[in-house]
DNA sequence: TGACCAATCGGAGAGCTCTCCGGTTATACT
DNA sequence: AGTATAACCGGAGAGCTCTCCGATTGGTCA
Protein backbone atom coordinates (compact mmCIF):
# COMPACT_ATOMS: atom_id res chain seq x y z
CA UNK A 1 0.00 0.00 0.00
CA UNK A 2 1.29 3.62 -1.07
CA UNK A 3 0.14 5.02 2.40
CA UNK A 4 3.40 6.65 3.56
CA UNK A 5 2.95 8.47 -0.01
CA UNK A 6 -0.10 10.17 0.23
CA UNK A 7 0.59 11.98 3.55
CA UNK A 8 1.36 15.34 3.97
CA UNK A 9 5.11 16.50 4.24
CA UNK A 10 4.57 17.09 7.95
CA UNK A 11 2.37 14.24 8.86
CA UNK A 12 5.22 11.80 7.53
CA UNK A 13 7.82 13.58 9.75
CA UNK A 14 5.69 13.10 12.63
CA UNK A 15 4.90 9.80 11.53
CA UNK A 16 8.88 8.90 11.09
CA UNK A 17 9.57 10.77 14.72
CA UNK A 18 7.25 9.18 16.57
CA UNK A 19 8.53 5.28 14.68
CA UNK A 20 12.16 6.22 15.13
CA UNK A 21 11.18 6.90 19.15
CA UNK A 22 9.26 4.08 19.67
CA UNK A 23 11.81 1.92 18.15
CA UNK A 24 13.99 2.97 20.97
CA UNK A 25 11.70 3.05 23.43
CA UNK A 26 10.38 -0.89 23.28
CA UNK A 27 13.62 -1.92 22.88
CA UNK A 28 14.49 -0.25 25.81
CA UNK A 29 11.31 -0.63 28.16
CA UNK A 30 8.57 -2.65 26.12
CA UNK A 31 5.95 -1.28 28.30
CA UNK A 32 6.70 2.14 28.30
CA UNK A 33 3.60 4.66 28.04
CA UNK A 34 2.28 5.86 24.77
CA UNK A 35 2.14 9.38 26.35
CA UNK A 36 5.96 8.84 27.18
CA UNK A 37 6.64 8.24 23.62
CA UNK A 38 4.63 10.92 22.13
CA UNK A 39 6.18 13.14 24.74
CA UNK A 40 10.01 12.24 23.09
CA UNK A 41 8.88 12.44 20.24
CA UNK A 42 7.63 16.14 20.64
CA UNK A 43 4.49 15.77 20.14
CA UNK A 44 0.74 15.64 21.50
CA UNK A 45 -0.79 12.34 22.62
CA UNK A 46 -4.04 12.93 19.89
CA UNK A 47 -0.90 13.18 16.94
CA UNK A 48 0.51 9.68 17.90
CA UNK A 49 -3.21 8.11 18.62
CA UNK A 50 -3.86 9.08 14.74
CA UNK A 51 -1.09 7.74 13.05
CA UNK A 52 -1.13 4.42 15.41
CA UNK A 53 -4.29 3.54 16.89
CA UNK A 54 -3.56 1.49 19.02
CA UNK A 55 -0.41 0.15 20.83
CA UNK A 56 -0.33 -2.81 18.70
CA UNK A 57 -0.72 -0.50 15.58
CA UNK A 58 2.36 0.88 16.91
CA UNK A 59 4.52 -1.94 17.32
CA UNK A 60 3.38 -3.16 13.94
CA UNK A 61 4.58 0.04 12.26
CA UNK A 62 7.88 -0.45 14.22
CA UNK A 63 7.86 -4.13 13.28
CA UNK A 64 6.83 -3.72 9.67
CA UNK A 65 10.13 -4.59 7.60
CA UNK A 66 10.91 -7.26 9.87
CA UNK A 67 7.52 -8.73 9.13
CA UNK A 68 7.64 -8.14 5.29
CA UNK A 69 10.97 -9.84 5.53
CA UNK A 70 9.48 -12.89 6.72
CA UNK A 71 6.19 -12.55 4.41
CA UNK A 72 8.88 -12.58 2.15
CA UNK A 73 10.99 -15.70 3.24
CA UNK A 74 8.54 -18.04 2.75
CA UNK A 75 8.12 -18.15 -0.89
CA UNK A 76 12.01 -17.96 -0.99
CA UNK A 77 11.84 -21.55 1.55
CA UNK A 78 9.81 -23.55 -0.96
CA UNK A 79 12.20 -22.87 -4.07
CA UNK A 80 15.13 -23.91 -2.15
CA UNK A 81 13.50 -26.90 0.05
CA UNK A 82 11.05 -29.92 -0.07
CA UNK A 83 7.90 -28.31 2.04
CA UNK A 84 8.36 -30.01 5.20
CA UNK A 85 11.67 -28.59 5.89
CA UNK A 86 10.69 -25.04 4.06
CA UNK A 87 7.82 -24.67 6.90
CA UNK A 88 9.96 -26.12 9.88
CA UNK A 89 12.52 -23.16 8.70
CA UNK A 90 9.59 -20.33 8.11
CA UNK A 91 8.01 -21.60 11.95
CA UNK A 92 11.66 -21.63 13.29
CA UNK A 93 12.43 -18.01 11.99
CA UNK A 94 8.76 -16.95 13.10
CA UNK A 95 10.02 -18.34 16.46
CA UNK A 96 13.10 -16.44 16.60
CA UNK A 97 11.45 -13.34 15.79
CA UNK A 98 9.01 -14.27 18.85
CA UNK A 99 11.89 -14.87 21.23
CA UNK A 100 13.83 -11.91 20.42
CA UNK A 101 11.04 -9.26 20.72
CA UNK A 102 9.74 -11.07 23.18
CA UNK A 103 9.23 -7.86 25.31
CA UNK A 104 6.44 -7.14 23.10
CA UNK A 105 4.92 -10.01 22.40
CA UNK A 106 1.80 -9.70 23.58
CA UNK A 107 0.91 -6.67 21.68
CA UNK A 108 2.58 -8.54 18.16
CA UNK A 109 0.30 -11.43 19.58
CA UNK A 110 -2.93 -9.34 19.30
CA UNK A 111 -2.31 -7.64 15.95
CA UNK A 112 -1.48 -11.09 14.39
CA UNK A 113 -4.56 -12.92 15.76
CA UNK A 114 -6.42 -10.12 14.81
CA UNK A 115 -7.60 -9.69 11.06
CA UNK A 116 -8.75 -6.08 11.93
CA UNK A 117 -4.44 -5.58 11.43
CA UNK A 118 -5.04 -6.50 7.78
CA UNK A 119 -1.70 -5.29 6.48
CA UNK A 120 0.59 -7.42 8.66
CA UNK A 121 -2.38 -9.99 9.18
CA UNK A 122 -2.98 -11.04 5.21
CA UNK A 123 0.50 -10.84 4.07
CA UNK A 124 0.81 -13.51 6.64
CA UNK A 125 -1.64 -15.49 6.23
CA UNK A 126 -0.48 -15.62 2.49
CA UNK A 127 2.79 -17.24 3.89
CA UNK A 128 1.73 -19.43 5.47
CA UNK A 129 -0.77 -20.47 2.51
CA UNK A 130 2.46 -20.55 0.66
CA UNK A 131 3.61 -23.18 2.70
CA UNK A 132 1.10 -24.91 2.82
CA UNK A 133 0.26 -25.14 -0.72
CA UNK A 134 3.81 -26.47 -1.00
CA UNK A 135 3.48 -29.51 0.63
CA UNK A 136 -0.40 -30.46 -0.28
CA UNK A 137 0.96 -30.16 -4.25
CA UNK A 138 3.87 -32.64 -3.16
CA UNK A 139 1.55 -34.70 -1.08
CA UNK A 140 3.37 -34.14 1.88
CA UNK A 141 0.44 -32.30 4.24
CA UNK A 142 -2.89 -33.14 5.03
CA UNK A 143 -4.99 -31.24 1.92
CA UNK A 144 -7.23 -28.75 2.88
CA UNK A 145 -4.93 -27.21 6.10
CA UNK A 146 -5.90 -23.47 6.24
CA UNK A 147 -3.41 -21.22 6.70
CA UNK A 148 -5.45 -18.97 9.14
CA UNK A 149 -6.25 -21.80 11.48
CA UNK A 150 -2.27 -22.30 11.60
CA UNK A 151 -1.13 -18.75 12.10
CA UNK A 152 -3.84 -18.55 15.12
CA UNK A 153 -1.89 -21.94 16.45
CA UNK A 154 1.25 -20.56 16.07
CA UNK A 155 0.16 -17.73 18.52
CA UNK A 156 1.57 -19.32 21.10
CA UNK A 157 4.83 -18.64 19.88
CA UNK A 158 4.33 -15.06 21.46
CA UNK A 159 3.56 -16.77 25.14
CA UNK A 160 6.88 -19.19 25.76
CA UNK A 161 9.54 -17.48 27.74
CA UNK A 162 12.68 -16.97 25.76
CA UNK A 163 14.90 -18.64 27.87
CA UNK A 164 16.45 -22.48 26.76
CA UNK A 165 13.07 -24.08 28.99
CA UNK A 166 11.01 -22.12 26.58
CA UNK A 167 13.07 -22.26 23.36
CA UNK A 168 12.64 -26.19 24.24
CA UNK A 169 9.08 -25.67 24.40
CA UNK A 170 8.75 -23.87 21.19
CA UNK A 171 10.91 -27.08 19.70
CA UNK A 172 8.54 -29.62 21.17
CA UNK A 173 5.28 -27.85 20.39
CA UNK A 174 6.87 -27.24 16.41
CA UNK A 175 7.14 -30.84 16.02
CA UNK A 176 3.33 -31.79 17.49
CA UNK A 177 2.16 -29.00 14.66
CA UNK A 178 4.27 -30.42 12.00
CA UNK A 179 3.28 -33.57 13.10
CA UNK A 180 -0.43 -32.85 12.86
CA UNK A 181 -0.21 -30.93 9.30
CA UNK A 182 2.06 -34.42 8.16
CA UNK A 183 0.27 -37.09 6.28
CA UNK A 184 2.25 -40.07 7.18
CA UNK B 1 -7.73 -24.90 48.63
CA UNK B 2 -9.14 -23.42 52.27
CA UNK B 3 -8.58 -19.68 51.69
CA UNK B 4 -12.19 -19.07 51.39
CA UNK B 5 -11.77 -20.40 55.69
CA UNK B 6 -9.48 -18.06 57.27
CA UNK B 7 -11.20 -15.19 56.27
CA UNK B 8 -12.19 -12.71 58.37
CA UNK B 9 -16.04 -12.77 58.77
CA UNK B 10 -16.54 -9.33 57.19
CA UNK B 11 -13.99 -10.03 54.35
CA UNK B 12 -15.58 -13.27 53.33
CA UNK B 13 -18.95 -10.81 53.33
CA UNK B 14 -17.13 -8.28 50.55
CA UNK B 15 -15.42 -11.25 48.41
CA UNK B 16 -18.66 -12.98 47.64
CA UNK B 17 -20.66 -9.97 46.97
CA UNK B 18 -17.68 -8.74 45.04
CA UNK B 19 -17.73 -12.57 42.93
CA UNK B 20 -21.82 -12.25 42.97
CA UNK B 21 -21.68 -8.59 41.20
CA UNK B 22 -18.95 -9.33 38.89
CA UNK B 23 -20.49 -12.60 37.46
CA UNK B 24 -23.65 -10.36 36.66
CA UNK B 25 -21.47 -7.27 35.38
CA UNK B 26 -19.29 -9.85 32.95
CA UNK B 27 -22.45 -11.25 31.70
CA UNK B 28 -24.03 -8.17 30.51
CA UNK B 29 -20.85 -6.18 29.56
CA UNK B 30 -17.15 -8.18 29.28
CA UNK B 31 -15.29 -4.67 29.64
CA UNK B 32 -16.94 -3.35 32.37
CA UNK B 33 -15.00 -1.34 34.29
CA UNK B 34 -13.21 -2.69 37.95
CA UNK B 35 -14.09 0.69 39.72
CA UNK B 36 -17.64 -0.03 38.35
CA UNK B 37 -18.21 -3.31 39.65
CA UNK B 38 -16.42 -1.76 43.17
CA UNK B 39 -19.17 0.61 43.17
CA UNK B 40 -22.48 -1.83 42.67
CA UNK B 41 -20.66 -3.94 45.41
CA UNK B 42 -20.27 -1.36 47.30
CA UNK B 43 -16.87 -1.44 48.35
CA UNK B 44 -13.93 0.69 47.35
CA UNK B 45 -11.50 -0.19 44.69
CA UNK B 46 -9.20 -1.00 47.44
CA UNK B 47 -10.79 -3.56 48.16
CA UNK B 48 -11.82 -5.00 45.58
CA UNK B 49 -7.86 -5.00 44.53
CA UNK B 50 -6.59 -6.63 47.04
CA UNK B 51 -9.24 -9.14 47.13
CA UNK B 52 -8.44 -10.01 43.37
CA UNK B 53 -4.56 -7.79 42.07
CA UNK B 54 -5.99 -8.21 38.54
CA UNK B 55 -8.75 -8.34 36.45
CA UNK B 56 -7.80 -11.82 35.71
CA UNK B 57 -8.21 -13.04 39.47
CA UNK B 58 -10.81 -11.77 39.63
CA UNK B 59 -12.18 -13.15 36.53
CA UNK B 60 -11.13 -16.34 37.55
CA UNK B 61 -12.63 -16.01 40.97
CA UNK B 62 -15.86 -15.55 38.88
CA UNK B 63 -15.42 -19.13 37.30
CA UNK B 64 -13.98 -20.85 39.74
CA UNK B 65 -16.57 -23.96 40.35
CA UNK B 66 -16.70 -23.83 36.21
CA UNK B 67 -12.87 -24.85 36.31
CA UNK B 68 -12.88 -27.09 39.39
CA UNK B 69 -15.42 -28.83 37.15
CA UNK B 70 -13.49 -29.20 33.83
CA UNK B 71 -10.55 -30.61 35.83
CA UNK B 72 -12.46 -32.73 37.48
CA UNK B 73 -14.05 -34.14 34.56
CA UNK B 74 -10.48 -35.41 33.37
CA UNK B 75 -10.27 -38.39 35.52
CA UNK B 76 -14.14 -39.17 34.79
CA UNK B 77 -13.42 -39.28 31.18
CA UNK B 78 -10.34 -41.48 31.58
CA UNK B 79 -12.63 -44.08 33.42
CA UNK B 80 -15.31 -44.81 31.17
CA UNK B 81 -13.62 -44.06 27.73
CA UNK B 82 -10.36 -44.78 25.78
CA UNK B 83 -7.64 -42.88 25.98
CA UNK B 84 -8.38 -41.25 22.48
CA UNK B 85 -12.14 -40.51 23.25
CA UNK B 86 -11.61 -38.97 26.39
CA UNK B 87 -8.63 -36.24 25.60
CA UNK B 88 -10.97 -35.40 22.50
CA UNK B 89 -14.08 -34.85 24.51
CA UNK B 90 -12.62 -32.70 27.20
CA UNK B 91 -11.02 -30.95 25.00
CA UNK B 92 -14.44 -30.34 23.37
CA UNK B 93 -15.84 -29.30 26.77
CA UNK B 94 -13.09 -26.61 26.83
CA UNK B 95 -13.60 -25.41 24.06
CA UNK B 96 -17.53 -24.87 24.43
CA UNK B 97 -16.12 -23.69 28.14
CA UNK B 98 -14.13 -20.72 26.24
CA UNK B 99 -17.12 -20.18 23.61
CA UNK B 100 -19.55 -19.72 26.21
CA UNK B 101 -17.41 -17.31 28.11
CA UNK B 102 -15.97 -15.45 24.70
CA UNK B 103 -16.35 -12.13 26.23
CA UNK B 104 -13.87 -12.80 28.95
CA UNK B 105 -11.52 -14.74 26.83
CA UNK B 106 -8.86 -12.26 26.64
CA UNK B 107 -8.90 -12.54 30.50
CA UNK B 108 -9.00 -16.51 30.60
CA UNK B 109 -6.62 -16.61 28.61
CA UNK B 110 -3.78 -14.96 29.99
CA UNK B 111 -4.90 -16.74 33.51
CA UNK B 112 -4.83 -20.14 32.29
CA UNK B 113 -1.48 -19.80 30.63
CA UNK B 114 -0.02 -17.64 33.26
CA UNK B 115 1.76 -19.87 35.76
CA UNK B 116 1.48 -17.09 38.03
CA UNK B 117 -2.27 -18.34 38.41
CA UNK B 118 -1.40 -21.09 40.46
CA UNK B 119 -4.67 -21.88 41.31
CA UNK B 120 -5.97 -22.57 38.54
CA UNK B 121 -3.37 -23.26 36.32
CA UNK B 122 -1.42 -26.41 38.13
CA UNK B 123 -4.87 -28.17 38.54
CA UNK B 124 -5.79 -27.47 34.53
CA UNK B 125 -2.07 -28.85 33.86
CA UNK B 126 -2.93 -31.90 36.52
CA UNK B 127 -6.17 -32.94 34.56
CA UNK B 128 -3.98 -32.57 30.70
CA UNK B 129 -1.31 -34.85 32.39
CA UNK B 130 -3.87 -37.31 33.66
CA UNK B 131 -4.97 -37.44 29.88
CA UNK B 132 -2.06 -37.41 28.36
CA UNK B 133 -1.00 -40.43 30.70
CA UNK B 134 -3.79 -42.50 29.57
CA UNK B 135 -2.93 -42.45 26.17
CA UNK B 136 1.05 -42.84 26.81
CA UNK B 137 0.02 -46.10 28.67
CA UNK B 138 -2.47 -47.80 26.14
CA UNK B 139 0.36 -46.79 23.48
CA UNK B 140 -1.90 -44.46 21.56
CA UNK B 141 0.01 -41.17 22.52
CA UNK B 142 3.58 -39.98 21.76
CA UNK B 143 5.64 -40.83 24.89
CA UNK B 144 6.76 -37.47 26.71
CA UNK B 145 4.37 -35.23 25.52
CA UNK B 146 3.96 -32.20 28.31
CA UNK B 147 1.10 -31.29 29.51
CA UNK B 148 1.80 -27.33 29.91
CA UNK B 149 2.52 -27.37 26.04
CA UNK B 150 -0.90 -28.98 25.54
CA UNK B 151 -2.39 -25.77 27.53
CA UNK B 152 -0.10 -23.25 26.03
CA UNK B 153 -1.42 -24.62 22.50
CA UNK B 154 -5.00 -25.07 23.39
CA UNK B 155 -4.53 -21.17 24.07
CA UNK B 156 -6.22 -20.58 20.82
CA UNK B 157 -9.13 -22.05 22.10
CA UNK B 158 -9.90 -18.25 23.71
CA UNK B 159 -9.25 -16.19 20.38
CA UNK B 160 -11.87 -17.72 18.25
CA UNK B 161 -14.79 -15.98 17.51
CA UNK B 162 -18.03 -17.55 18.96
CA UNK B 163 -19.99 -18.19 15.60
CA UNK B 164 -20.35 -20.90 13.36
CA UNK B 165 -17.14 -20.58 10.90
CA UNK B 166 -14.94 -20.01 14.78
CA UNK B 167 -16.57 -23.22 15.69
CA UNK B 168 -15.47 -25.07 12.34
CA UNK B 169 -12.16 -23.90 13.37
CA UNK B 170 -12.14 -25.33 16.53
CA UNK B 171 -13.21 -28.53 15.18
CA UNK B 172 -10.21 -28.41 12.64
CA UNK B 173 -7.82 -27.28 14.95
CA UNK B 174 -8.65 -29.66 17.74
CA UNK B 175 -7.69 -32.34 14.83
CA UNK B 176 -4.44 -31.14 14.21
CA UNK B 177 -3.51 -31.52 17.85
CA UNK B 178 -5.28 -34.85 17.92
CA UNK B 179 -3.00 -35.92 15.13
CA UNK B 180 0.14 -34.43 16.77
CA UNK B 181 -0.11 -36.26 19.92
CA UNK B 182 -1.21 -39.62 18.17
CA UNK B 183 1.11 -42.02 17.84
CA UNK B 184 0.69 -43.72 14.17
C1' DT C 1 2.39 35.90 -4.37
C1' DG C 2 -1.72 35.66 -1.60
C1' DA C 3 -5.38 33.40 0.11
C1' DC C 4 -8.23 29.50 0.85
C1' DC C 5 -9.29 24.96 2.81
C1' DA C 6 -8.50 20.46 3.92
C1' DA C 7 -5.31 17.99 6.48
C1' DT C 8 -2.96 17.92 10.57
C1' DC C 9 -1.71 19.26 15.17
C1' DG C 10 -1.72 19.04 20.24
C1' DG C 11 -3.53 19.54 24.62
C1' DA C 12 -7.45 19.49 27.76
C1' DG C 13 -10.18 16.19 29.86
C1' DA C 14 -12.99 11.96 30.94
C1' DG C 15 -12.56 7.60 32.64
C1' DC C 16 -9.84 3.78 33.89
C1' DT C 17 -6.23 0.93 36.56
C1' DC C 18 -3.80 0.25 40.50
C1' DT C 19 -1.38 1.85 44.97
C1' DC C 20 -0.86 3.66 49.35
C1' DC C 21 -2.02 4.50 53.94
C1' DG C 22 -4.75 6.53 57.90
C1' DG C 23 -8.88 4.98 59.91
C1' DT C 24 -11.93 1.18 61.35
C1' DT C 25 -13.38 -3.27 63.14
C1' DA C 26 -13.53 -8.33 64.02
C1' DT C 27 -11.35 -11.55 66.79
C1' DA C 28 -8.70 -13.48 70.61
C1' DC C 29 -7.31 -13.29 74.99
C1' DT C 30 -7.77 -12.02 79.81
C1' DA D 1 -17.00 -7.22 79.40
C1' DG D 2 -12.80 -4.82 78.11
C1' DT D 3 -8.85 -4.29 75.48
C1' DA D 4 -5.05 -5.13 72.23
C1' DT D 5 -3.90 -6.06 67.71
C1' DA D 6 -3.88 -7.90 63.36
C1' DA D 7 -6.79 -7.77 59.53
C1' DC D 8 -9.44 -5.20 56.77
C1' DC D 9 -11.65 -1.08 54.68
C1' DG D 10 -12.11 2.61 51.29
C1' DG D 11 -11.02 6.76 49.13
C1' DA D 12 -7.54 10.03 47.51
C1' DG D 13 -4.41 10.34 43.91
C1' DA D 14 -0.81 9.35 40.31
C1' DG D 15 -0.37 7.92 35.85
C1' DC D 16 -2.20 5.91 31.81
C1' DT D 17 -5.30 5.36 27.54
C1' DC D 18 -7.94 7.37 24.25
C1' DT D 19 -11.17 11.18 22.35
C1' DC D 20 -12.62 15.50 20.91
C1' DC D 21 -12.20 19.81 18.83
C1' DG D 22 -10.41 24.63 18.22
C1' DA D 23 -6.03 26.23 16.42
C1' DT D 24 -2.57 25.72 13.04
C1' DT D 25 -0.28 24.82 8.74
C1' DG D 26 1.04 22.63 4.19
C1' DG D 27 -0.53 22.34 -0.54
C1' DT D 28 -2.88 24.37 -4.38
C1' DC D 29 -4.80 27.39 -7.56
C1' DA D 30 -5.81 32.03 -9.37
Amino acid sequence: MTEEEKLRADARVNRDKILEIARDKFEAEPDVSLNAIAKAAGVGPGTLYRHFPSREALVLGVYHKEIEALVALAPALTAKHPPLVAFRRWCDRLARFGRMKHGVAAALHAAMADSDFEQTYWPMVGAIEHLLHAGEASGDFVPGTDAEDILLLLGFLWRVSPDPAGEMRTKRLLELIIRGVHVR
